[in-house]
DNA sequence: AGTGTATGTTAGTCTGGACTAAAATTATGC
DNA sequence: GCATAATTTTAGTCCAGACTAACATACACT
């Protein structure tokens, strides 16, 4: 059988949600894709009968060897999507990853092939998540959470959390992105505040945007090659 | 309701046929999009419920302004991505038409814009169809059949059919393509077969081919920007 | 260990979009 | 002008992918 854009979004779920061999439930994938939990039940059969996950009962699936290999691809895909929608087209962090989504179900192997030289094989989508490459193993990025910064410390910011549009807007607006350089002034002993000085300007966030938050080494933009 | 691939697909195969304000029937757009004629006469009822088209029982459908606009609008899509795909990706002419048939639905309008300025606001797509302007407006290129040449007569080849891929590949590999400089060798009595001279190197090309080029004024070629 | 609750599955339904075969309509040729 | 051919529509099916409501299982707490 021929694999559908939604099986695609299905396996990527999964890929997602799966720490290490773990097996993922229904109802995760079923929140992470918008979806009921007996849409996912139905397709994690016909995953399993495509021999894509391994499907228990009751007990959730887990992506196979072949399962995990295009799953790997298929994030590689809406990755590499977002890093030329921002890199090359210069639309906002805020908005490729719905963009993303769809394009990544229509993006011929060559075009992919293509945007990973134009923007020189990168390692991180411009969230900072890490690409898989074309054998679909991922680069170790080394990054801790922001709440890890001792007060006076310095880092930069290297991956955020995508899921939450508002929050994503709320992040790009203030400069919260990969690359941006941060110096923790004061940790609040109440509520889990944190002031952070951004360039000169002071700014306190709050648990939600701290949790929000990764910092480590991030590669040297790559300006596009043409 | 919202439109569909399907009904777009559908949308831009109408437009495609319809001469000026001429009704189309089922069978061509089957045709055209490899679907059967009872399929399509269902899909006309459903884009004449979203007065897309105006529908009447065995003489075919037309498209309605409304419907005009949204396949106007879809063909600027189609086309600006093929343009893209050549001159941006350096993908061949050969390969896609077939690759835009399916990002067509996956582009968001943020992207055919971007796309639109960084070819520098393009006329035709790389086969030599003109594309549209957001106001559904096709540019008038004035081109003449390749069989209008007299014996001698030097010309550019500026649009070739794009429906066969055999034929497109062909067309490619000969170099016939949009931009090519041509002269009129010999027009034979005989099978409608014309030599022509391309570069220095001399062709003789058969009624199938000839009928598939025109030849005009063709926009110099723009380097994108970006 | 038993029981209540959360989670997962089944059953039944819907919709879009395709198909084939049969029926209806229009076009063509004599 | 009428019979036959070609085209179009209808009727009936199928499949993917979604949903809700009802039922089944697993887990967690006493
Ligand atoms: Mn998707
Ligand atoms: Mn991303
Ligand atoms: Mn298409
Ligand atoms: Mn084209």
């Amino acid at each position: 059988m021929q694999i559908s854009p939604a099986m695609e979004d299905y396996l990527m779920a999964i890929y997602r949600s799966q720490t290490v061999a773990e097996r993922v439930s229904t109802s995760q994938i079923a929140r992470r894709l918008g979806v009921s939990a007996a849409s996912t039940t139905a397709m994690f059969k016909r995953l399993a009968e495509e021999a894509l996950v391994e499907y228990h009962e009751y007990t959730g699936a887990s992506l196979t060897a072949k399962g995990e290999g295009l799953a790997a691809s298929l994030v590689r895909r809406h990755r590499l999507a977002e890093r030329f929608l921002t890199d090359v087209l210069g639309i906002g962090l805020d908005q490729v990853d719905p963009m993303a989504d769809r394009m990544e179900h229509a993006l011929p192997p060559e075009v992919i092939d293509r945007f990973d030289s134009i923007l020189q094989e990168p390692h991180t989508c411009p969230h900072g998540q890490p690409i898989p490459d074309k054998d679909g193993v991922l680069p170790d990025l080394h990054y801790s959470p922001l709440a890890s910064l001792a007060a006076g410390e310095e880092a930069t910011i290297a991956r955020l959390e995508e899921g939450d549009p508002e929050l994503l807007r709320y992040l790009v607006e203030q400069g919260l992105v990969p690359g941006a350089r941060i110096r923790v002034v004061e940790k609040h002993p109440v509520d889990d505040l944190i002031t952070l000085d951004l360039g000169g300007t002071s700014l306190v966030v709050g648990q939600r945007v701290v949790a929000a938050l990764d910092v480590g080494d991030v590669p040297a933009p790559r300006t596009p090659r043409l």
